[in-house]
RNA sequence: GGAGGGAUACCAAAGUGGCCAAAUGGGGCGGACUGUAAAUCCGCUGGCUUCGCCUUCGUAGGUUCGAAUCCUACUCCCUCCA
């Protein structure tokens, strides 16, 4: 053992265990760790994708950083694509069963999703395999076989089909392959290390359990923290709405990190940015004693999202856009635009109400109603309140539903 | 296989013949405020040609002047026993 050696293993424990809430267990990473560095051999680092919500967001981001700092440091990604495992359900946090996906849905997300992932990742260093690659081909025996290696009260002990068996909600038999076949990856891949979040726990478990009894090392798992999404409770999920996804059109991209909590900003800081920590600190601190006020922190966190994913211009401009209409409650200078035929005007104006769902800043007239009633309806910029009202259209003319929704008419 | 319980709006959950377009909470939306789409407070939350009409309480029928509420069949779910 050099010093050479203890040294990079130093220099790279401090990369990888930032920020981790869990490596089980630590003795096995390092000399895992160890053993790759003396070998000059990679380390095959496993990371499971669900290609039921291929779109990207900020949450799934706090673990692809912690993959991409594997790669960074010389080893071996596995991408396994749960093409198989999609089109079973996964029970995953849901509590409630999973829609199941025909083929080529699924292949059709497996391809958006590693499309966006490789904005980041090397795809030379970067393995990807579709697990229906070797459980398809598994029969009924060999699943027995597999399943025969679990027990029922194992099974249970995980979160979440305890919460849902004791809140007397349904649980399908095909759940609990779920976390089987996840572990039989790991066999199928012979992983060393499997990275996911707290909520995968149970699953990347099941891999090490699984390739002990075929015999194999075991790998180590590492689990990141999960992000809460807008709403500061749940995480951060497509089906939840409460997202930033990384696809997202940079004004709303800024507007969503805007409107989390503000105690929240520091986790998206340090999860989901690269800010260096001490910079972090001094952010924690300034807001304390007053120096920096938490909306700037936040607009920089904002900032930063549409940087990080748009560049530096869309960052700007989503930052002008912001100040221009929610802090000086003024037009955007980039309003939808809108024709309307001079011909169909009506000579004692247009009816407010219909037209605002045509124009489709409302989904209904009842909607729209409620809406010129609850004082959410600007026409150039005046409040209008009587649900009555009749309106000249006019060019150029804007009409403001609630504080982002804006179209401006052109008669044509 | 047997016994029992359940299915209500975006979600959770009241309602057991007219006062129910359906309590309450959450979510969502709007307003006020804060020059944050934070926090807080207030309001709205089926559709329409809105002092009225139409559609909605698992599905299909039925009883009744009148049904989310009663009856019948069906579908799905849960629990216990085996």
């Amino acid at each position: 053992m050099t010093p050479e050696v203890e040294k990079e293993l130093e220099r790279q424990l401090a990369i990888l265990e930032r920020g981790a809430v869990e490596i089980l267990p630590p003795d096995a990473f390092h000399s895992k760790l160890r053993r790759s560095i003396e070998q000059k051999k990679p380390l095959k680092i496993k990371l499971g994708l669900d290609p039921t919500a291929p779109d990207i967001h900020i949450g799934h981001t706090v673990v692809f950083n912690k993959l991409k700092q594997f790669q960074d440091l010389g080893h071996t990604v596995q991408l396994v694509i749960g093409d198989f495992t999609a089109r079973v359900g996964d029970p995953t946090g849901k509590s409630e069963t999973r829609k199941q996906l025909t083929e080529e849905e699924v292949l059709h997300n497996a391809k958006t999703y590693t499309t966006q992932l490789f904005k980041r990742l090397d795809p030379a260093k970067t393995e990807i395999s579709f697990n229906s690659k070797w459980l398809a081909p598994l029969t009924f025996a060999d699943v027995t076989n597999l399943a025969a290696k679990v027990t029922v009260a194992r099974m249970l002990e995980r979160d979440d089909f305890s919460k849902r068996y004791q809140s007397g909600q349904a649980i399908s038999i095909h759940e609990f392959f779920y976390p089987l076949m996840q572990g039989y990856d790991s066999v199928a891949l012979q992983s060393d290390v499997e990275l996911g979040g707290t909520d995968q726990t149970f699953n990347l478990l099941m891999g090490r359990q699984l390739q002990k009894e075929f015999g194999q090392e075991e790998q180590v798992i590492l689990t990141m923290p999960l992000l809460e999404g807008l709403d500061g409770v749940k995480k951060m999920s497509k089906s939840l709405g409460n997202y930033i996804g990384v696809d997202d059109e940079p004004s709303d991209m800024y507007g969503k990190s805007m409107s989390i909590p503000d105690e929240l900003m520091y986790k998206y800081f340090q999860l989901a940015t690269d800010l260096p920590n001490e910079e972090l600190t001094n952010l924690k601190a300034g807001i304390e004693d007053g120096s920096i006020h938490p909306r700037d922190a936040k607009m920089r966190l904002a900032y930063t999202f549409v940087d990080m994913y748009h560049g530096e211009e869309a960052a700007k401009e989503a930052e002008q856009r912001f100040r221009t209409v929610f802090q000086q409650n003024a037009l955007p200078d980039d309003i939808p635009v809108v024709e309307m035929a001079q011909a169909d005007l009506e000579a004692d104006g247009t009816w407010i109400v219909p037209l605002l769902t045509q124009l489709k800043l409302c989904p209904s007239n009842g909607e729209a109603r409620r809406m010129i009633q609850n004082g959410g309806v600007r026409v150039n910029q005046e409040k209008l309140v009587d649900v009555q009202a009749r309106i000249q259209l006019e060019d150029g003319l804007v009409i403001q539903v609630g504080k982002r929704k804006f179209t401006q008419i052109k008669l044509v």
